[in-house]
DNA sequence: TTATATGTTCGATA
DNA sequence: TTATCGAACATATA
């Protein structure tokens, strides 16, 4: 699920859910440890007894700020999602839980394990560590166009790069460039100051729209290429162009072959 | 059985 | 040293 407007949601969630309620128990459900980088010591010491107080997002990378001073860091990977329960029952993919002295929990969820949950001591070192770049909703056209200028790479590979801007993920690249008009493959040092000052507006525009809508997929515009992102599909501005699939980056990719050309 | 999935990292190579 | 590429990670579903 998570792109930066999935993280965006996710982040409201924890504050709305979370937030000023003191910790008084953790649960560990991933037995070989996968998604934790802190140790369970280290994560009890820290967090019990402590309340969470705020919330940070760089990208798709989530921070919350404990009244310890530290931070506790979670990325959702690809299947990470964050759910509150009060039963006894776990909520299916349970890694991790958070249980507050009201008697709330909150499960993070993640079937594929590749998600990470993590002590930090700041949004700011953790991104300058990380080589984690500026956020998609934040960075201005000059610094997009500088990171990806002269590079020879493909542009959908430049644009889920998270090094120079973070927060753009495999649906939402393709959705840029779909909207751009420009193919993935395309070399980036091909592409002109003006297309890329288009891609970066498109993909403002096409994340604030998703949040909008809560990220609910069935909600999103008529005309978002996400609702047509399978082999064979039919674009309404493109009612003769099949949706073609290719792969660049080892991810896969979708295209309109009539309004994206090489 | 094989291919694919909304992500990142690491090792090899240039 | 830096940039790039592909494999690997874990699990479910089509």
């Amino acid at each position: 699920m998570p792109e930066l407007p999935e993280v965006e949601i996710m982040r409201r969630y924890f504050e709305h859910s979370a937030l000023n309620k003191r910790i008084v128990g953790l649960q560990f459900h991933d037995p070989l440890f996968k998604v934790f980088k802190s140790s369970p010591e280290e994560l009890q010491d820290s967090l019990i007894g402590s309340n969470f107080i705020s919330t940070e997002r760089i990208g798709k990378y989530l921070f919350i700020k404990t009244d310890q001073g530290n931070y506790l860091h979670l990325h959702f990977g690809m299947t990470g999602d964050l759910e509150l329960f009060r039963s006894d029952s776990l909520p299916k993919y349970t890694r991790f839980v958070f249980e507050f002295e009201d008697g709330d929990k909150l499960a993070f969820k993640d079937l594929r394990k590749f998600g990470v949950i993590q002590l930090v001591d700041s949004p700011e070192v953790y991104q300058k560590a990380n080589k984690l770049g500026t956020d998609l909703l934040k960075i201005q056209a000059s610094e997009f166009i500088e990171a990806i200028k002269g590079r020879k790479i493909a542009i959908k590979t430049a644009l889920l790069d998270q090094k120079h801007f973070a927060g753009i993920g495999n649906w939402i690249a393709d959705e840029m460039l779909f909207n751009a008009g420009i193919h993935p493959k395309k070399a980036c040092n091909d592409l002109n100051d003006q297309q890329l000052k288009t891609l970066l507006k498109e993909g403002q525009a096409i994340v604030k729209a998703a949040i909008a809508k809560d990220t609910h997929y069935g909600d999103f515009p008529k005309d978002f290429f996400v609702n047509y992102r399978k082999e064979g599909a039919l674009h309404p501005e493109h009612p003769n162009s099949p949706v073609e699939r290719l792969v660049v980056g080892g991810r896969g990719t979708f295209i309109v072959p009539e309004r994206q050309k090489l």
